[in-house]
DNA sequence: ACTTCAATATGGACAGTGTCAATTTAACCG
DNA sequence: CGGTTAAATTGACACTGTCCATATTGAAGT
């Protein structure tokens, strides 16, 4: 749309696309660096000019990702402005949602083996999404005993847990 | 000590072990078949006679772990029998000082895509794990409201999530 | 004791994989 | 129009898991 670059189509977003896709049919050992290039057909190695290697293709993945449900859930969010006890479960129910319509996407979110889990844009879009949930505990904290952290903490892992 | 058979000193034992000092060392990308047979001298396929397949071999592995855990809860219980909190307090101790003191073989655990989930063996010694956790809860269920079976999952969710 | 047999270990092969290096292609810019 | 540089290709290497045919060997049967 903006750049519409070079040599090929802007591969990257190509690339991208194939790998989501091949996540979702195949889950993440299918996503395979030579695999996503076959499927759009260009040569075995043709990924290495924008991802330095797997895990960096998969990092990139996981930010997209994490990106798209943060997105849901700003969505969904805007639309609840009722009480701090509706907006939370509209938060819990976005994630499940988008971890029932997408088990693969959502599984790859927290397989730190597969993840630069150091990258600047990763951590800012795992930030990004956890964002709506601390301020919504900010909120009410000065009511409840347990920090606001905790708390959010506590929810976070009985929700992916 | 007991069986003492074969061929070449009994090697089932010495590929789990070696196995397990790998995943110690080298995480669970580190345990590959052929590191395994090769740190003990063997043929990179004399594995192959006792596990079907690498899964097979880290669900071996996974099982002997969750037993180890098991048993490291249970001697801790033993020595805990006041009130209920407090058993419920020394089995979540050992599960967090298990998983600090051996991150790898703690995480393989949950790794449901290195393990064969449906393995008779595996699901055993999980069961055997939860056991004295769902013990504890239905006991003291009568005065709560939740089931001992969500209590359970939740603080489940909570201690690994 | 000698033979047979089945379990166990070996070595080689095959299809994949990630990653690197040298090379060709072609898009853009001065 | 030509040159530079990013982008894509081809080829190679060292791994991996898994299968196969072969060799060894411990033990069981006669």
């Amino acid at each position: 749309m903006n750049k519409a670059p070079y040599h090929h189509g802007n591969l990257r977003d190509a690339i991208l696309d194939a790998a989501v896709h091949l996540l979702d049919t195949d889950g993440v050992d299918g996503v395979t660096i030579r695999a996503v290039a076959r499927s759009i057909g260009v040569a075995h190695s043709a990924p290495a000019n924008h991802f330095k290697s797997r895990k960096d293709l998969l990092t990139a993945i996981a930010t997209r990702i994490f990106e798209d449900l943060t997105q849901d859930i700003q969505t969904k969010l805007r639309s609840v402005q009722d009480d701090r006890r509706e907006r939370l479960k509209a938060f819990a129910d976005t994630v499940i949602s988008f971890g029932l319509k997408h088990p693969n996407r959502y599984r790859l979110l927290w397989r730190r083996d597969c993840l630069l889990v150091d990258d600047p844009g990763l951590l800012a879009q795992m930030d990004a999404l956890y964002e709506p949930l601390v301020a919504l505990f900010a909120e009410g904290s000065q009511s409840a005993h347990r920090s606001a952290e905790t708390s959010g903490i506590a929810l976070w892992s009985l929700v992916h847990g």
